[in-house]
DNA sequence: GTATTATAATAGAATTATTCCAAGATAGTA
DNA sequence: TACTATCTTGGAATAATTCTATTATAATAC
């Protein structure tokens, strides 16, 4: 909490009640919310919050490099709060989201003709599985 | 266009001219379009196609495994008429999407504690990058 | 070839996710 | 303590996609 405040304190990012308490629902969170979680749980303290400033709030912090917008699932934006570069499982059955945390870059070498065309700059590896619930149900 | 006609007859799947039209224009498509694109590309020929047919055409496709659905663009969806396993590359200028014929298999092992959680089912790359005509305008 | 029927096409409404906008409120600073 | 740039809000606007009811038609059986 503390270390969120002196975090962004005289950045030109305004700490706000509704954005210190969307802070604290992100830190250290592995859930990968959508902007309709991150509504939700802040409306519990703040039941007049907008989606406008959920989306004004993650825009601004991702535009800051400290929050990641995923794509993995195509029904709608997950966002996960861990900077560092890493990759992402879904469960085919549930939709939850995982972290994969490996270093796969040595690996990710691209054919001439992808590189000829493109200058790469990055890469995000999204894998599909069965969880652990999932799986137990159908069995 | 005949190979086309063979491959759909008697499977269940009705060969409409508008259909017809859709398969044509994505057959041997490397250029990713999207709903959007089809239906503008559908509608020279048949100005009276409609949304609904197209997003009823792909999803059959895809049902069938003909067509893959694309997610590394957070602002639409784009498809591909290849279905066999492969990658993407997306120009973070100009949002042209290529293909990436690797195969990384071998490459994509998952930490055990990710296993433990999922049984993987599948995978793909997204990579990110400039491609040539984006870098000739900036430099 | 014609009739039958299951499936597809259509227009438009509905839904969902996200962005925009104008007005009032407030955090950070001076 | 006052000032001002920035933020919050509600609601409207936009965009992508899905749904629905009706009409049309491709594939099949006769």
């Amino acid at each position: 909490m503390e270390r969120i405040l002196r975090k962004y304190r005289g950045k030109g990012f305004k700490l706000t009640p509704q954005r210190i308490a969307i802070l604290k629902f992100l830190e250290g969170n592995t859930n990968h919310p959508t902007a309709e979680d991150i509504y939700t749980e802040i409306k519990k303290k703040y039941p007049t919050v907008s989606f406008a400033t959920v989306y004004n709030t993650v825009q601004a912090l991702r535009d800051r490099g400290e929050l990641l917008e995923i794509t993995i699932d195509p029904e709608r934006k997950h966002f996960d709060p861990n900077p560092s570069a890493h990759h992402h499982i879904m469960c085919t059955g549930c939709g939850k989201i995982g972290d994969v945390f490996f270093d796969y870059s040595k690996s990710l070498g691209l054919p001439e003709e992808v590189t000829r065309e493109f200058a790469v700059t990055g890469n995000h590896i999204d894998f599909y599985g069965i969880c652990s619930s999932c799986r137990a149900k159908t069995s």
